[in-house]
DNA sequence: GGCCAGGACACCA
DNA sequence: TGGTGTCATGGC
């Protein structure tokens, strides 16, 4: 376990308390919010899952019987829905193929699972490990702008894509509800105190951490 | 009226 | 492997 990561891990959480992420009420619900929300804003992100909801109920069968021009129309406010469309198709008729069991999907794929998601059509490297912490209950960390951009400001360099800072954070020693809250903390902390350079107004302006260093060491 | 928000992908060198 | 253009909406 890396004592740097999970100290600035209970110090988010003695500041900040319990953030509750994903917020849904049930395993369909986070999938497509994952989807949806790619490169918009949650407000945006929530207005097609209304939409959605009252059309399926979020119920597999109906949203893979959806024509694709309907599911695109439902799913405008949040943008992209072309792309977005064409991924929840091909995300649920993957699901429906294990009748919706995401225990058992992960149970079929173990160590394979992280890399079976990313060759659905419209799941990357973030979606990817947000379906993993969040729908099937596998404690990664989501390496996504907001945590770059912390991990940046705390002292770590050359943190300019995905993957730099992924491989530099293991989650040992995380149960899977700390690892779910740690990605909640770090995205609610960057809403507050990365926009607009005011880290240093932040908890955690005095706050040094080097992965890169740790690495090496 | 431009900028940004809880990215992914095709294409290119 | 890594960089760039494109996809689109809603709120400020």
């Amino acid at each position: 376990m890396n004592q740097q990561l999970y100290a600035l891990y209970q110090k988010m959480f003695q500041e900040m308390g319990p953030q509750g992420w994903w917020p849904a009420d049930s395993k369909e619900e986070i999938v497509l919010g994952a989807i949806l929300v790619q490169n918009t804003n949650w407000q945006n992100a929530a207005l097609s899952l209304k939409n959605l909801k009252k059309e399926t109920e979020f119920s597999s069968a109906k949203i893979v019987a959806l024509p694709l021009e309907k599911l695109q129309e439902i799913i405008r406010p949040s943008g992209f829905f072309k792309n977005k469309s064409r991924g929840i198709h091909e995300v649920f008729n993957w699901l429906l193929r294990f009748d919706t069991d995401f225990i058992k999907i992960r149970d079929y794929y173990g160590e394979d699972l992280r890399n079976e998601l990313l060759n659905l059509h419209g799941i990357g490297e973030e979606t990817a490990d947000v379906l993993m912490l969040y729908v099937f209950d596998v404690p990664v960390f989501v390496s996504d702008t907001y945590a770059r951009r912390l991990f940046t400001n705390l002292g770590t360099p050359g943190l300019s894509n995905y993957q730099s800072l992924k491989r530099l954070v293991n989650l040992t020693g995380f149960t899977l509800t700390e690892a779910q809250e740690f990605h909640g903390l770090i995205d609610e902390f960057g809403k507050v105190f990365l926009k607009g350079n005011k880290f240093s107004d932040s908890f955690l302006a005095h706050t040094k951490i080097n992965l890169q260093k740790e690495e090496e060491i």
